[in-house]
DNA sequence: CAGTGGTCTAGACCACTGG
DNA sequence: CAGTGGTCTAGACCACTGG
């Protein structure tokens, strides 16, 4: 799939902002300019503008224009990236360390969404300046997994690797404590809190790829969500009751 | 401000998709029908539909059309509701206990959202058939809460009482342990693990009108949250490291 | 092939902001 | 008041699906 006008559109207002162009809380050229600018139509640039919006990274007022957002905390989700992104530019140093690679029958949780007798599962240990900060599982299709290496999974994220258009994913995200075995591989003490994650991603045309089980030390990590439109169901906002 | 267009087209369509009329997989009429049946033009009603798409309920497929969702998992997050409506939609008696209502100052944490000198500060506990699962702080500027009663924030959830059109929010999701006070209240052994949810709402016009802290029990609860574009930035997908 | 969704255009009217 | 974003229209071309 070829780049779309509004995407190309998007990119680009996207790096001038990171640039500091623009700074946070300023106002970005009008609608009608940026239209005349980049020579596309009101309604393309608006496009492009939204999708900005939504992550998180401008804010517009009806009769005043398109600002920059200033609250950092909005910023966070929209620049985030990669955890591996996020510790580099801090100038940490990000390492993953494969425990296990293998080629198994998938437990039934992940059946559900993995119906295949043989997957490939790999247990992986993310650490930052040496220090674990998640245990990850990855299940995936024996097909996909069949030319990947112990050493690909070490030196790449997954997704990178299995050289399928990715499209959306659905995650869970509950507390817990940490068993033996995981507290010892993350380094932490026996039953403290962690987060847990189960994350299933899907391809562009809507098969599933991916499921990975992650599990992160409640003292180093925390999940930021961004909810567009409060509307009624602010109350939910992802929340479900289990059981 | 009034109803638009492509919202009344949104809400007629979730209400047909949830009384059954399209069953899950199955096809909704051509955005070329749909246009002609509601009487507005193809962009008003891909944005209806759009929407639909962000909340999970249906998905598109370029040369076939647009389908109801049939993915469980993907349907709740957009069918969600409030948690009064999916308890009570299970047949679950919802209950709304006030444990505190005071005008006070408020701790340094919320100030940076809310820098005023006194604010109204409500402690509430959330139960399902009597079992409490949700533990909540609600703080909101002075002005917003002087009408407001005991009483009122017993009965109503308090988005729908301050009279404020709500805008978006941004959500924290971390996992930890409760503590002496909070167990008791839950209803939990202290020290067991629970998810500690913190809430920054702000109204249409990007004010912050609401900063809530929410401590759910582990084994009661989960977050869903859907990721509509994995991208490459799936690793991340609203995780952050702290400290 | 006819029909579908995905993208894009040029134009319009409105509510709203700031001066 | 002139200028802004929010919404909506009618029309177009394209890639893609299924038969």
């Amino acid at each position: 799939m070829r780049q779309t006008r509004y995407q190309a559109i998007a990119d680009d207002l996207r790096r001038r902002i990171e640039a500091g162009a623009v700074g946070p809380g300023r106002l970005l050229p009008s609608e009608a300019e940026l239209s005349a600018d980049y020579g596309a139509s009101r309604v393309t640039v608006r496009r492009a503008l939204e999708r900005l919006r939504e992550e998180g990274l401008v804010e517009s007022r009806q009769g005043l224009g398109w600002l920059v957002a200033s609250d950092p905390l909005r910023q966070t989700l929209g620049r985030l990236g990669t955890i591996e992104a996020q510790l580099t530019g801090e100038g940490r140093r990000s390492e993953r360390r494969v425990l296990d690679f293998r080629f198994t029958r998938p437990p039934t949780r992940v059946q559900r969404w993995l119906d295949a007798d043989v997957v490939l599962r790999v247990r992986r240990l993310n650490l930052a300046d040496g220090e674990p900060f998640a245990l990850v599982t990855v299940w995936c299709p024996e097909a996909l997994g069949a030319e990947l290496s112990r050493a690909d999974v070490e030196r790449s994220p997954f997704y990178e690797l299995i050289g399928v258009p990715l499209g959306g994913a659905t995650q869970t995200i509950a507390a817990g404590s940490a068993g033996a075995s995981e507290a010892a591989e993350l380094g932490v003490p026996e039953g403290s809190p962690v987060l847990r994650c189960q994350r299933v991603t899907r391809s562009g045309d809507g098969e599933v790829v991916l499921v990975s089980e992650h599990v992160f030390p409640a003292h180093l990590t925390e999940f930021v969500v961004e909810i567009p439109h409060a509307d009624a169901s602010i109350a939910a906002s992802g929340l479900r009751l289990v059981e």
